[in-house]
DNA sequence: GTATAAACGAGACGGTACGTCGCGTCTTTAA
DNA sequence: TTAAAGACGCGACGTACCGTCTCGTTTATAC
């Protein structure tokens, strides 16, 4: 993190005291919900003080993204979506874990703290875009690329806007509360993406 | 509205403090932003006792609602998007607006506000589905239902889904700000939603 | 009370409500203690609107005020100190009861709350010297004036004094809890007032 | 002070804001009066948070005591009372030190406010007994020890009802605004006091 | 008897202050 | 030098009452 405030010294930072914050931050904001979600709180849970924090992040948006990234560290940068030929089914598969996961107490409340710190904060969207969102939607472009190859997608198509086609609509209805995130909503989603809403010849 | 909390007598409500209430309050969030709106700004914006909100609202978020309600309520009731026979046109006409409504930094932060909110708020949500994105919703199915009377959508569409196909990628976009919202986003996105991401004959 | 706001008709006012006030009040300041004594709280306990007391009472104080002559209101007029011709004796006696009364919880929060709101307010202190403490302070008077007639008090006597030397350390002690309040201190209050401080020959 | 609530870390108090706070507490009482002195005015005088009170001091009214005690302080421990070997001219001089004091309208207020906060908390009572009334108490006993020990005073007297004998009239007739408080009738109680109400052969 | 005007209960209103929470900054002490 | 600890000035929270002001509803003379 080249970029981070020159007027600290990352080298002398508590690898431990930063782990036990993002750690904190997560399961707080999944405990108490994001609206008690403080400062204060995760510090009091981390054992840190509030100083530590404010040394080395500028807002509680970018804690929690921190603790996305760790999260999802693992598995970072060797990921790709499945791929079995079978364009249809294989986005079904990944609509329905992302269903399943929106779905997962753990991970709704952080995420949704998430998504709409980012709302309101766009260096923070910018943060999340780099680092969180822009890995993912190259791994999804990577996809619809491999079917564009395979003739299963028009070659004209914005990949970007494709993306959001398949995405958008699950995200939507998620963060809106539109309506059920069901399995069966993120088949529809896929296939109607895929087919148009136009009658098909 | 009889479900109206029975500890206060709505018959004895002031009508103009309800109205500064709201004008208030979404001038100043245009102003100073979501995340410094706070009921005393508010109250003092409408020379208005603290006491006179929270005896008539639970919550910042329905202040907001009810804000939102009180702007839209004119043209409510007949309102109707628009039909020259051409669903591609009318509905690039309808995003395009929905994109130059959401880039008006008069509507940005309002928007952004309630929608955070009702991501927070499951009681706020319902009540958002219900007196505000419901009505509109159904004005949008109404016009896709024209077009498969035309024969210009399939008849076995579920047209919520078909909605959420047209909009959340768009609003998702902006919301999450994944993207610059333009014109010619959106004619992509109808277009995209239209014919699907497959190829055509 | 002729001397009542005159833009009030006297003649109309509800008896019913008035004692109903008074009653609460006193009540309610044993209850809840003088802090935590409201006006609201009093109209509540009443069964009466707020603004039926503030039609009739100036302030919080009045109210107590009224509250204690409702109180003493029926032996009123014909009251007299005992006198059995031993002045200490029934010194004593008088100021034992008063010790008793100051001790007995349902009189000591009342009274505390009387003499601090007339600490603070000049005309409800009037009002006081004028209709209670008045009356009461000529009856001591009286007494102390058949004792000069026996020629048990010297002639000379400012009466005014001596009623303040024999009951206004017993109130100072009760009302700064400057120790505590004894039948036998009573005793040692009218022994020393009666003796003086000097030795007697 | 080891009795100082735990939580709190005594050592990094602010003196500053600690003489701020008691400065605008004695000023703003004398100014605006006992019923309109609030917290948060005295925060605002003193350039200081709510918390910081709070923080501090348990309630108004010891804040109103610490105010006395700064103020007090200079002359603590070695003071006395006149001794001139004359009883009855030293008391004078001392009572109308104390009526001139009283009749102050920058200490009147005050030290009504004082007193009307210990009528009605027995604890602030306890600390005002300790640390303000206890010490000045002793130098009046002092004096009247020494008053003993020249034969002007009776060995047997209660040195407690003593004092409270010379300064409970005045300090009550203060209180209660029974009377005016003029020299000549601090020379009266204390002549009074002194003789007794007897007629002295 | 009826009208009519007051006093009444109820409680909404614009305010002030309450006591608490959390912000982001700063200072102290220990490692 | 960083970190834990936590005091600080500050601002907002949501609540309690203040004293004023309508609202209908008794109620009790004055016509």
């Amino acid at each position: 993190m080249t970029t981070q405030r020159p007027s600290s010294n990352p080298a002398r930072r508590s690898e431990a005291s930063r782990r036990a914050i993002l750690t904190a931050a997560f399961e707080l904001v999944g405990e108490v919900g994001y609206a008690k979600l403080s400062i204060e709180g995760i510090a009091a849970r981390a054992g840190v003080g509030k100083q530590t924090i404010y040394r080395w992040w500028p807002s509680k948006g970018t804690v929690l993204l921190d603790a996305f990234l760790m999260l999802s560290g693992g598995q970072d940068g060797e990921a790709a979506l499945p791929d079995t030929g079978d364009l249809e089914a294989d986005l079904k598969t990944v609509l329905r874990a992302t269903v399943a996961e929106l779905n997962d107490p753990r991970y709704d409340e952080p995420m949704r703290a998430l998504a709409t710190e980012i709302a309101h904060d766009p260096e923070l969207a910018a943060a999340y875009s780099e680092r969180l969102d822009g890995p993912m939607r190259e791994l999804k472009k990577e996809r619809l690329r491999a079917a564009q190859r395979a003739g299963q997608l028009a070659l004209d198509l914005d990949l970007d806007v494709a993306v959001e086609m398949v995405w958008g609509p699950l995200l939507n209805r998620w963060l809106q509360r539109g309506g059920p995130l069901t399995p069966g909503y993120a088949d529809s989603v896929v296939e109607t993406a895929l087919n148009g809403l136009r009658p098909r010849g």
